[in-house]
DNA sequence: GTACTTGCAAATACTTTGCAGGTAT
DNA sequence: ATACCTGCAAAGTATTTGCAAGTAC
């Protein structure tokens, strides 16, 4: 299971993560996957993140640094990732005003992706 | 219930909000509660925020423009919330390059409040 | 044997829905 | 009367916990 996670560059919920270990033959129990993303996240391996759509996803900390956030269709549920340096570093900076160690941060957009917003005719 | 959500400054939980309602004397139930959040937030007059602790909360959105993010205490689950102008302006420019059109945006910072980081012997 | 991990089922938490009773028109 | 809103209770979904069986030492 940490190497079906390690496998993934995006975000998967548990229901995910179950649905391919099943699929993939294994026969374990869901409780089990929210075993290990709760002893994974508390490990710091993994970040939990809410998307809004009712559940948790966990997605891997690459240890090269690399980070996104995320971008959510309100219309389909697509969720894609994104990056951007200036954001990182106005994240960065209001952090530093805060008071608080912080320890993780999350950005999610929500809005309509090309294909759903695609006005009547483009398609 | 309007009137209650519009005194508030920052995000509140429906189990907040109908504990204030019954605290208050009404007798509602927790259904309308949440009949009543899910309207205002389709008409957009609230704006639906997770913030990880399992549960959805809610607030107003000030038609003055004024718009904040939150910082969560990972240790006691404080809220606090936090706005930066730099900050919205990174958010701007992301939108504008991702092809979505973005609707909303939140951002959640996590980590440890001045009083749950105190050091050993500050307290 | 003990200690640890696991899958299943039951329990819990949050949210939504069905429905009967009430109010307004 | 019809149409709409409400509270309660039941249902639904996501997540967590208890426990017996399995594995490792």
């Amino acid at each position: 299971m940490v190497e079906l996670l390690g496998e993934q560059d995006c975000c998967l919920s548990a229901q995910e993560i179950f649905d391919r270990l099943r699929t993939s033959g294994r026969r374990v129990g869901i409780a089990s996957v929210y075993r290990a993303l709760e002893q994974l996240s508390r490990e710091g391996h993994l970040q939990r993140i809410e998307v809004g759509d009712g559940s948790s996803r966990f997605e891997p900390l690459h240890a090269d640094g690399g980070h996104h956030h995320h971008l959510v269709c309100a219309d389909c549920g697509k969720v894609e990732a994104f990056e951007d340096d200036d954001l990182e570093r106005a994240l960065r900076r209001v952090e530093g005003r805060t008071g608080y160690s912080v320890a993780a941060h999350d950005v999610v957009l929500r809005g309509a992706c090309e294909e759903c917003s695609a006005p009547t005719g483009t398609r």
